[in-house]
DNA sequence: CGAGTTCTTTGATGCTTGTTAAAAGAACTA
DNA sequence: TAGTTCTTTTAACAAGCATCAAAGAACTCG
């Protein structure tokens, strides 16, 4: 063995600038060139650490999604109880603002995961980790009796994330009816109905 | 004047093939000439009538909104009382199956509207226009004595709307812990709570 | 019927982009 | 320094969009 191996640190590079691409200039019409002029370098090496961009995008979702979630598993362990940790996931849930760039990133890679299965199973995974938490959440307020919930917890926790998902979805189009302000407070109310608790 | 205009017609035909060419295909990798093959013509007369391919799927998008909106209309108009108008109107906003073509266009076709002030617009007047309905049949059956709504109209169809889009996403990206039929009771229960009536 | 007018379609052209393969370059070892 | 492996670039090729001029089609009026 000769030259050390550095494709591991290449690649993150390219998936950072993949990021930051795909942010600003969108994913309908991103070209190539657009990813290697954001990390300093030529299209041909690009390719020679992703297939296509549709590999490189797959990687930029994979990693979108794993903050995402960790940021979320944080937010809530970081609240002492049930009350807390609900209002914290609901609010780490939603855009900070229409130009979030987590949030647009994950609804913008929707549309590879339409036709991609990887893709898309790294969602399903997505949904299912965070009606987790939720479920969690839930049941710890409802055995501690902080909650007196009016569903099953499962039920409520699959609203709740759907909830988040169509008012991210509207947020980060920029629909001025629902700013993530008020969306959170929507939420918040639905919360509220569903475990007894004024949130 | 002489040949008559046939432009109306024409670019109707081409809004229905661009409409085939993005269901079969998908948004990411659309190429003019699959939507010139779809419409059996070449592409620079696609051209003709549209500056360009996103332009095209502008039209597509609009005739889709309106399609979707009329069609709920109609859905709730149809039924004699609020009860069954609020069913009605939760069963025609999902997809009735992960390849609902109206649904997917709508999903597909958001990708656009993030770059696209005048797509986003289009948006919004649907979002608008669902909640609208929405709040007409809850105002409706709380006026009529049918519901005993917990929360302001508004507030409750603006939650219908998210959940719709939603569980809606996540039928379309083929999620399969949520099926459409599942996730219409979900939206049920929802309703239920909120309403004070079973469905 | 044919000349004129307007609408429609095509096909050639130039430009941009994705893809491939070969060659050059860089980093390290023995 | 020679050899090996990893990385990058470059040039060539294929495919796509955009433009435009020219051909074709449909109709009216003289």
């Amino acid at each position: 063995m000769a030259r050390p191996n550095r494709a591991h640190e290449r690649r993150a590079h390219l998936i950072a600038a993949a990021r930051r691409s795909v942010v600003e200039r969108g994913l309908l019409g991103l070209r190539l060139r657009d990813v290697s002029d954001a990390a300093g370098m030529s299209s041909g090496s690009v390719l020679y650490y992703f297939p296509g961009l549709t590999e490189l995008l797959r990687e930029v979702h994979r990693e979108a999604v794993q903050r995402f979630c960790t940021a979320r598993e944080e937010a809530v362990r970081a609240e002492p109880d049930p009350v807390a940790r609900l209002r914290a996931m609901i609010d780490s849930g939603l855009p900070d603002d229409p130009r979030d760039e987590l949030c647009i990133l994950l609804y913008e890679l929707g549309a590879i995961a339409r036709r991609d299965p990887e893709c898309a199973a790294e969602y399903i995974r997505l949904y299912e980790r965070q009606v987790g938490i939720y479920v969690a959440v839930l049941e710890a307020g409802s055995a501690s009796g902080a909650f007196a919930l009016r569903q099953d917890s499962t039920m409520i926790a699959r609203n709740l994330v759907a909830l988040e998902d169509g008012y991210g979805l509207h947020a980060t189009m920029a629909v001025p009816t629902v700013s993530p302000d008020e969306a959170a407070r929507q939420i918040r109310a639905y919360a509220s109905t569903m475990t007894g608790v004024h949130l």
